[in-house]
RNA sequence: GGCGCUAUCGUCUAGGGGUUAGGACGUGAGAUUCUCAAUCUUAAAACACGGGUUCGAUUCCCGUUAGCGCUACCA
């Protein structure tokens, strides 16, 4: 029984702690995703929690976008989500135990005032922090003042010197001149707290064990450290993850392009690549090797559950590689079952306006999938197979590199009268179209590219034979005989 | 500006007091081929700089530089 208390109160704890005032952006997912696997591989708790305290930016709308984000990812919580806003009760109670202790006091200066010192320090060059004056009011006078129905915030009393550190699982000890700590506000005038004392309130309250955020939180946490003391708690274990850059090393935002989870999904981005992808942004399970004693890349779902521990994780910011992560979805795609990448792509075509029947597409299926690294583009890898009217082209691709429009008309009429007789099977088809190339006394090159220009109505096509079988005789035969036209109409 | 953190190929990284500094993505070349892909082979490509410590530093320590983060009654 002790054993098993014991036990328990081992079992960690971790929480995904976003602020509904954006969408799941890759930063967040991939913090959502390193808690995920530590949970997942300590056999321990996720809960996500929504911080919306700031109730002017935050929405409903956005927390929909996160947890569809969440779902999207695979990334399953085991509590919540809890919403901050619900909970204010909790962090009155916590200001008030802490101002209990003596470590709070009532602040009185407006946020316009305490503004206007700031940019006057900025222009004297002097520190632009809080200069503590309303922790000098008499308690007496402090509680008038209040009583009379004056606004006040409520400052944490940070000690005047001394230090504060922590040891943080990523960065090993970190410590903070006291000097250098604001006296924070831990609840705002209208008495909604703000984020340093909700965290602290709910990461205490929900007996977390370890905080794993992004490394731009690092600054904060001397403030938390400074709440958990005089709350009388105990410390959790701090792991900061580095950062993710956009390509020009500046934190990832906006303006590098997609940074909405969802948008990826939009891209066609298998999940569970994108989940690969991100894993390794910022971690590494340290030199595996695969069959050929390579560093593998390549996990499941599983294995990275089984691998992931927090001293993998690397110190240094890590740019966002759009070109690997195109590289991890193809290596995704090409090992789904084909009946699965099938139904995958189905609805990028639906969304195009194709009309892809289940059958077809799925006989289509392997002959794009290795042509295509997002599941979008599989729509105009093959959208050829799909369309009545063939998009125009230039008449003039229709002539192989080395001939010229005679040649290619000669081709094509042979083929189409060909056509017309021969069975629709690939190997038939290729078969009998060598033939005639020998026939013809061209080589296959020349041979099949003006057939190939007049089926798929494009230079780069899927294998030519299987292509057709799929078209099927009559799609084919015309195709052909339009090409035909539109090079003797070139002259 | 102040404080904090970081620093291995262009990018993600392995490694670690003595190595030909390894892999992956991307890039170049070649092979294969009905085009494009895929695949295979191959090439170029890195320990930021300066001091220490040491017989020996890319690795440990200190500086410099650079980058990033924080610097709100945002989270």
């Amino acid at each position: 029984m002790l054993e098993e208390t014991l036990l328990q109160a081992k079992t960690p704890r971790v929480r995904f702690a976003p602020s509904p005032t954006g969408y799941l952006h890759v930063g967040g997912a991939r913090t959502a995703l390193f808690n995920w696997l530590f949970a997942r591989h300590t056999g321990g708790t996720l809960i996500l929690r929504i911080e919306d305290t700031d109730f002017e930016r935050s929405s409903d709308e956005m927390v929909e976008g996160i947890l569809e984000g969440m779902r999207w990812l695979g990334l399953n919580w085991d509590e919540g989500p809890f919403y901050q806003s619900k909970r204010l009760d909790l962090y009155k109670a916590t200001a008030e135990k802490i101002l209990a202790s003596g470590n709070a006091y009532p602040c009185f200066c407006t946020k316009e005032e305490l503004e206007q010192r700031r940019n006057k320090a900025a222009e004297d060059g002097r520190s632009l922090m809080y200069d503590r004056r309303c922790r000098r009011i008499p308690r007496e006078e402090a509680e008038r003042r209040m009583a009379a129905g004056e606004a006040a915030a409520l400052r944490f009393a940070v000690p005047e010197d001394g230090s504060t550190s922590f040891d943080d699982a990523v960065f090993g000890r970190v410590e903070f001149a006291n000097a250098e700590i604001e006296d924070f506000v831990l609840l705002r005038s209208d008495g909604i707290p703000t984020y340093h004392l909700s965290v602290v309130a709910d990461d205490i309250d929900m007996r977390l064990t370890h905080i794993i955020r992004g490394a731009d939180h690092i600054s904060n946490t001397p403030k938390q450290v400074l709440q958990y003391r005089a709350l009388g708690a105990e410390l959790p274990v701090f792991a900061h993850v580095p950062l993710i850059l956009g390509p020009d090393k500046t934190r990832l935002s906006k303006r590098h392009g997609a940074t909405s989870v969802m948008a990826y999904k939009q891209m066609g981005i298998v999940p569970e690549a994108f989940r690969n992808f991100l894993s390794l942004l910022g971690w590494t399970p340290g030199g595996i090797k695969d069959a050929n004693g390579k560093d593998r890349e390549l996990f499941s779902s599983e294995e990275l559950i089984q691998l992931f521990t927090l001293d993998g994780i690397s110190k240094s910011n890590a740019v966002f590689d759009n070109d690997k992560l195109a590289w991890f979805n193809a290596e995704y795609i090409r090992a789904l079952p084909v009946e699965e990448l099938s139904r995958s792509i189905q609805p990028y075509f639906d969304e195009a306006g194709l009309n892809a029947s289940a059958e077809k597409l799925l006989a289509v299926t392997p002959l794009i999938r290795e042509r295509i690294k997002t599941l979008r583009e599989a729509v105009a890898a093959a959208d050829f197979f799909f369309v009545e009217e063939l998009a125009p082209y230039d008449p003039a691709d229709l002539i192989p590199q080395k001939g010229d429009a005679a040649l290619a008309l000669r081709i094509l009429r042979h083929t189409r009268e060909l056509l017309a007789t021969c069975e629709f099977d690939h190997a038939v088809l290729e078969q009998a179209l060598r033939e005639a190339a020998t026939t013809l006394g061209v080589k296959t090159g020349p041979m099949f590219q003006p057939i190939r220009v007049a089926v798929c109505g494009r230079k780069n096509a899927p294998p030519l034979f299987e292509s057709m079988a799929i078209l099927g005789r009559e799609v084919c035969v015309a195709r052909i005989q339009r090409a035909e036209e539109s090079l003797s109409s070139l002259g």
